[in-house]
DNA sequence: CTTTTATAATTACGATCGTCATCTATATCA
DNA sequence: TGATATAGATGACGATCGTAATTATAAAAG
């Protein structure tokens, strides 16, 4: 049945919402049509109407992930706050409503044009994002790199330290990280 | 039909070798027993009747894949030429051949114990094959922080790397790293 | 040489996968 | 008010998934 537009773009959001959350827990390859529309409240074929494809459903919830992460920063933040939040272990145990990058990259790089080409994005504004918050001294070129630097060392250390069994060893992979990019 | 003992060894020398690298290339839950099988050129089966679960051949193939990378190095070798081979566009490009922890970190935090415990095995053993290779004016402590900060960098910046759909920006990555841990 | 044993092939099962054609009910608009 | 466009439901399709029981064969053991 149809409903009134403004339903039809809330139920919409619901969708990419729980999808990405969805995703970022259990990986790509690692969620059904059947169980993104399950925790969507929908049968897989409306989902799959409304989408075309998994592909572009996915595309989608990255995508609406990746900008509403964005979103969460304030306007003002200290790179020093963000650092010890991103690299906590609060951040570690809650994949699914993590960093979208830390959660997906590895799949990513297998995945088609379109959600490459959306991550990519994503990740360049991270980059820019962190490049503003580094020393005013340092020339922007510098600057770049060292936010290059640090967005590989933040997204290694959390996948190290979620794929790692010892909690102590985990710890450790965060901490130390933290430290180095203190420094 | 049955082989001889060797014969029978190198089979399963060949299954894990080939698993390894499909592994790498298309992750955990993009692969099935049937290309798996393929791939090493038997039965899924047959695959099947040797490991028991498609859990237990992953398990293998991956300590497998770690064992083989970790004596693929020289006796002793440069701190220097292993950072910049790792982070070589080269290593990029060939994840089948690459790290099986860059490849499929993101992947191991969503399977069983078995897998994490050897990859995190694994990952134990390149610490300190790392913080083996930091300067010796360094307390033990310090240098084992160094090198896990070294290896969550070099993870974070092969993932970001091969994640990403532009090949400047790729690049970019991987030598912002290299130029960050070699400071 | 015979018996035992273990490897590998065959085959099929139920479940789940992504996809899609079809239907229906209702919001939207002429 | 009536026509129509669309959100969403239904159910089925072929393919592939992981698993397993059965069988054939040759190595190993006696």
């Amino acid at each position: 049945m149809r409903v009134s537009k403004e339903q039809a773009a809330k139920n919409r959001e619901h969708i990419l919402e729980t999808a990405s959350r969805l995703l970022r827990e259990r990986g790509i390859a690692g969620v059904g049509v059947d169980a993104l529309a399950e925790a969507a409240g929908m049968t897989h074929g409306s989902l799959y109407s409304q989408f075309g494809s998994k592909e572009r459903l996915v595309e989608e919830a990255v995508a609406h992930a990746i900008k509403a992460k964005g979103q969460e920063l304030p306007e003002a933040f200290a790179l020093e706050d963000y650092l010890s939040q991103y690299l906590s272990p609060g951040h570690r145990d809650d994949a699914a409503a993590g960093c979208p990058f830390a959660a997906l990259a590895c799949e990513v790089s297998r995945q088609g044009s379109g959600l490459r080409a959306r991550f990519t994005a994503g990740v360049r504004g991270t980059i820019s994002l962190l490049s503003s918050r580094m020393a005013s001294t340092l020339k922007p070129r510098q600057r770049e790199d060292k936010a290059l630097a640090a967005a590989a060392s933040m997204v290694g250390a959390l996948v190290l330290a979620r794929a790692v069994d010892d909690p102590k060893l985990s710890d450790d992979i965060l901490r130390a990280t933290r430290n180095s990019l203190a420094g």
